[in-house]
DNA sequence: TTGCCGAGTGACCGGGCGGTCATTATAATG
DNA sequence: CATTATAATGACCGCCCGGTCACTCGGCAA
C-alpha cells in the first residue's frame, strides 16, 4: 500500500544492505539540507559511489525524493496503524497520550525522516509538494477524527463540541509538541529537547489535563 | 529600539520610496524562496537596478537578510505592545482572542514577512538563524506569560495550572491557527485561508471556548 | 571650466549544481 | 573461452549563483 514509488530495477537488484545504506545517507542529507539544496554530489560523496551509479538507481533528483518520502509515509502510516490497534480499548485521554508517545517513539527511531518532513512544511518548489503534505496530515486527520466521535460517542467527550475544533487543538497541540522535542527552539520553553522518557511523558499528561479539564475554574 | 541592524549609508541616503520598494521586492523574493534559494540577480532584476548598487546599499546577501528581518521583528513587537495596551482591561478570554485576531491582521497586513519567518522555522544554514527564531519566539513568550499569570491572579484561570503548561497550549495553538490562515494546507480541517474576518472569529471564539471548558463533561 | 566624489553599472569570476554519456568493469550465458 | 547484458564510472555540459571591480555618470565646489 505504501511502496507506490518504485525505483529502477537496478536500485532493486542491489543488496538489502546496500540499498539501505543508500536510503540512509540520502535521507540524512535531505533532513540536513532540504530538498532544493540537497546535492547529489555530496550524496555520493558520502557514500563514495560515482554520481552516474545514483542515475542508474534513480531517474533524477525527483524520483529520489519521492521514493524517500514513500518510505516515510510507509513508516507513518505503520507507527499509526499499531497505536490504533494497542489503545482500542483505552479511555479516550489514554489514546491521546499513546499517540502522543508514539509520536516521540517514532522520532527517537527515524529523527531524519521526520525533518525532512518538517523542511518539506514550508520550503517552496519541492515536486509534488502539498501532496506530499496533505498525504501526511490525512494520516493524522484519519486518526484524530474517529478518536474524537469515539470518545464523545463513550461520554468521555462534552456531546456539544464541534468535532473538527477538538481535532485541530489536539493536532495542533501534539503537532507542536513533536517539533519541540526534535528542535529546541519550539519548545515554548518546556525544554522537551533534552528530557528522557519519563519527563516527556509527565508532560504529555499534564497538557491533556489541562486540555480534558479546561483553564476556568470549575464550580 | 528594532533598527539594530544597519546597512550602508548610500542606502539611508536614497529616498523613502526607492527604500520602500527596494525593501518590498526583497522581501517578496525572500519569502518566495527562503533565504538560500533567494536571488539577488532576480531582486535587482525585479527592480531593474545592477547587482553592483545593490551590493552599495548592503555588505552581501546576509546583511540585506538581517535588515528585512529587524524590520520584521519591529513590526511584530509594535503589533503585540499595540494589542497588549488595547487589551489590558479585558477578561483574560478576550485577551486571547484579541492577539489571535491581531495575528490575523499582521498576516493580511505583511504575507510576505510572515513567510520569511515560516520559511526561516525550517530552513538550514540561515545566517543567525536559532537567534532570529528566539528573538520572535521570545516576544510570543514574553507577551502569553504575564497574560497568563496575570488571568490567574484575577481568578479566571484555575491557580493549580502549571503557567507553563497553559502559555505551551495557548501559543501552539494560536501559532497553528495563524499557519492554518496563512497556508492551507495547515489548518486541519477549518478551511481557513479562505474565509472572512467574521468567520475566522468565530472559529477563534470557538476554539478558545474549548480550551477554556475543557473536553470533559461537566458534573 | 575643471576636479572631485559618491552613486550606479554590468561584465566577469570561481564555484557548485543537476544531469549526461561514452567508456570501462563485471557478471551471466552458451 | 567468447559473447552479451548489466552495472559502475567520472569527465564533462550548461546553468545560475554570490560577489567583485574597473569604469561611467552627474552634480557641486573651487
Amino acid at each position: 500500500m505504501s511502496e507506490m514509488v518504485i525505483p529502477k530495477s537496478t536500485f532493486l537488484n542491489l543488496s538489502e544492505e546496500k540499498r539501505r545504506r543508500i536510503v540512509r545517507e540520502a535521507v540524512r542529507e535531505f533532513a540536513d539540507k532540504g530538498f532544493q539544496k540537497a546535492s547529489l554530489n555530496a550524496i555520493v560523496a558520502r557514500l563514495g559511489i560515482a554520481k552516474g551509479s545514483l542515475y542508474q538507481y534513480f531517474d533524477n533528483k525527483e524520483a529520489l525524493f519521492l521514493y524517500l518520502f514513500d518510505q516515510f509515509t510507509g513508516l507513518v502510516k505503520g507507527t499509526l496503524a499499531e497505536v490504533a490497534a494497542f489503545s482500542r480499548q483505552a479511555n479516550f485521554y489514554a489514546q491521546i497520550r499513546l499517540a502522543a508517545e508514539a509520536g516521540i517513539t517514532f522520532i527517537d527511531r527515524h529523527p531524519d525522516f521526520y525533518d525532512i518532513y518538517l523542511k518539506l512544511l514550508f520550503e517552496q518548489d519541492v515536486p509534488h509538494r502539498e501532496e506530499l503534505i496533505a498525504k501526511v496530515r490525512l494520516f493524522s486527520r484519519d486518526y484524530f477524527g474517529p478518536l474524537c466521535e469515539e470518545g464523545r460517542r463513550r461520554g468521555q467527550v462534552r456531546q456539544d463540541l464541534p468535532i473538527e475544533i477538538v481535532t485541530f487543538i489536539l493536532d495542533a497541540t501534539l503537532d507542536r509538541f513533536l517539533q519541540g522535542y526534535a528542535k529546541s527552539y519550539l519548545d515554548g520553553g518546556l525544554a522537551l529537547a533534552g528530557k528522557d522518557r519519563r519527563e516527556l511523558e509527565e508532560k504529555i499528561a499534564a497538557i491533556i489535563d489541562v486540555l480534558r479539564d479546561g483553564l476556568l475554574p470549575r464550580g
